[in-house]
DNA sequence: TTGTGTTTTACGACCTCC
DNA sequence: GGAGGTCGTAAAACACAA
């Protein structure tokens, strides 16, 4: 399904920014290689959310998602397997959105399948071990405004995900939601608001390609310049 | 290295529908 | 009235040119 390795190649030209610097799963080409995505370190203590980081600037989920996230079947851990040996490549690799195709994917993995792996708290990123002073502060967990912990980067198996889940459907059904925010450790809402800030996306991509917004009608509209709907489904 | 532009999360306001 | 939609916007995270 090259569908959605062209369109995230549109979508998300730095998606892997975390990656660049906390390990994830492309090959020296920027194709993944490992379906199930690196380390998701791109969590962090976020409202209801709450995340800690951890050395590997792989973040810890605690809180009300009881277990810590961590991507399903992380193999490259349990074997032992250098995680920079999944680590984007520096900007002379700039990579396109590379996914693997999706059908290949634990879409459906519960919070279950995931394995709580002990870590430091703390993060690091390209720049070496990073813990984020916003982090810092709101580990106290005292209820902090919107300044001073804004947004967590979701991580790229939980972005694959949801393009996945977006690509069938662009406006996700409640138990579908529940189902698909279990599955990647997001609240409800974040996934709802996903939804809608990908729908408000693709909207703003089609206008500035100057296209109908007709084309919004029915489930799908990505023969709107984007990535096709047939062209995708045709390599499903 | 730094300044700047873009993308990504997240929210509030407001609207519609049931 | 609640849920969920769009729209506009803030700010973090990032890419990249200079």
């Amino acid at each position: 399904m090259s569908y959605l390795l062209k369109e995230d190649s549109k979508m998300y030209p730095g998606s892997f920014r975390y990656n660049s610097h906390s390990g994830d799963s492309r090959g020296p080409h920027g194709h993944l290689q490992n379906p199930n995505f690196g380390p998701g370190p791109a969590y962090a203590y976020y409202m209801g959310y709450h995340q800690v980081p951890n050395l590997d600037g792989h973040r810890q989920w605690f809180g009300s998602w009881g277990a810590p996230y961590t991507p399903p079947k992380m193999d490259w851990m349990s074997s032992g397997e250098d995680p920079s040996d999944h680590v984007r490549k520096p900007s002379s690799s700039k990579t396109s959105y590379s996914s693997p195709d999706p059908n290949s994917l634990p879409l459906s993995s519960t919070p279950g399948e995931y394995s709580p792996k002990v870590v430091e708290p703390h993060s690091c990123n390209r720049n070496g071990p990073h813990t984020y002073a916003w982090m810092q502060k709101t580990m106290g967990y005292t209820g902090k405004t919107r300044k001073e912990k804004y947004r967590v980067v979701y991580t790229d198996h939980q972005r694959l995900e949801l393009e996945k889940e977006f690509y069938f459907t662009r406006y996700i059904s409640s138990p579908r939601r529940l189902e698909l925010a279990s599955s990647l450790n997001l609240s409800e809402r974040q996934v709802k608001i996903w939804f809608q800030n990908r729908r408000a996306k693709e909207k703003k991509q089609r206008n500035r390609r100057s296209l109908p917004a007709d084309n919004s009608q029915g489930s799908l509209a990505w023969d709107s310049g984007l990535a096709g709907p047939t062209q995708g489904l045709a390599l499903i």
